[in-house]
DNA sequence: GCATTTTACTTAACATGTTAATGGCAAGGT
DNA sequence: ACCTTGCCATTAACATGTTAAGTAAAATGC
């Protein structure tokens, strides 16, 4: 007497399932690229959203990279260490801190920046730019859920 | 909303981060739900698949749960001590072990299955059954490239 | 003004992710 | 039998995920 036989879905049905998988999928190359450079993964995102808005606190960085704060502040530790980052205190609220990226950290961006957009083309070609763009299409929409409607 | 079009994508149009988001979104009621358990997402992952499979080795268990051996290892440990699983040597290849479920590992699964349910179910509506499949159809076909022409 | 609450960040503790190295064992070739 | 090779599982080391607690400073309320 099986009671999960039939009720629970396969694992390829399973969406917390296929949503890592296809992660891994997606991410596996670039960790190599990354892992070259001694950065990983999470902190190339610290990197970049830097590179793309300037000057951020950790409370944004956190929410624009998808990490959450206690992550962030060792991130943001390993990076100062590695001068790829610059910590500032903020000039009103002590609380805060402002966080800039370093010419280093632009030059670590530029020179990778190419071989990533080099494989973002390879899966756009490979996999489609139509179903990409659906599938990018979805994955927002699914995040944007409840977003009103909390009960 | 300013989509500025720099060289980099924004983070809504960037797979990993889209991925990122939707998989937390997801988890988030699970993860909640397990937590009153006292059992994280892996391990509740691992007892679904002994439970859906039967004995396995650790080796099929890492790949249908998505685990890498490091991690499950640690994780089998956790469930023995708990008493939810059981390991034996394997009985011709003494590099293996199998590995079965226990009956309390059996309820608790049959004690969260129902509301496990309730959540897809409720994922289901919102986002709607044909979006659902439709994502799943589209992680899945990502999943499975370069499976063939891999060389 | 002062106490309370909230905010921003940090720290702690435990679990997992990730890569590399290790040890025990099996399979194949000679 | 011997050696090489490969496989299974573990361990190690470091980074992150996750929740809870802690610290300092700003905002709020009376």
């Amino acid at each position: 007497m099986d009671i999960t036989r039939d009720t629970a879905p396969e694992t390829n049905r399973s969406l917390p399932i296929a949503l890592l998988r296809a992660r891994e999928k997606v991410m596996g190359p670039i960790r190599a690229m990354l892992a070259d450079v001694g950065v990983t993964e999470q902190q190339w995102r610290v990197l970049r959203v830097l590179a793309e808005r300037g000057t951020l606190d950790p409370t944004e960085i956190a929410d624009r990279s998808c990490l959450l704060m206690p992550s962030l502040t060792r991130i943001l530790q390993t990076l100062t260490a590695k001068g790829l980052i610059t910590r500032e205190a903020h000039p009103t609220d002590k609380r805060r801190q402002l966080v800039s990226i370093t010419p280093d950290g632009r030059q670590l961006i530029a020179d990778n920046l190419k071989e990533s957009q080099r494989l973002n083309a390879w899966l756009r070609e490979s996999f489609g730019a139509d179903k990409l763009d659906a599938l990018l299409d979805l994955l927002n929409e699914l995040d944007a859920l409840d977003r009103d409607t909390r009960g």
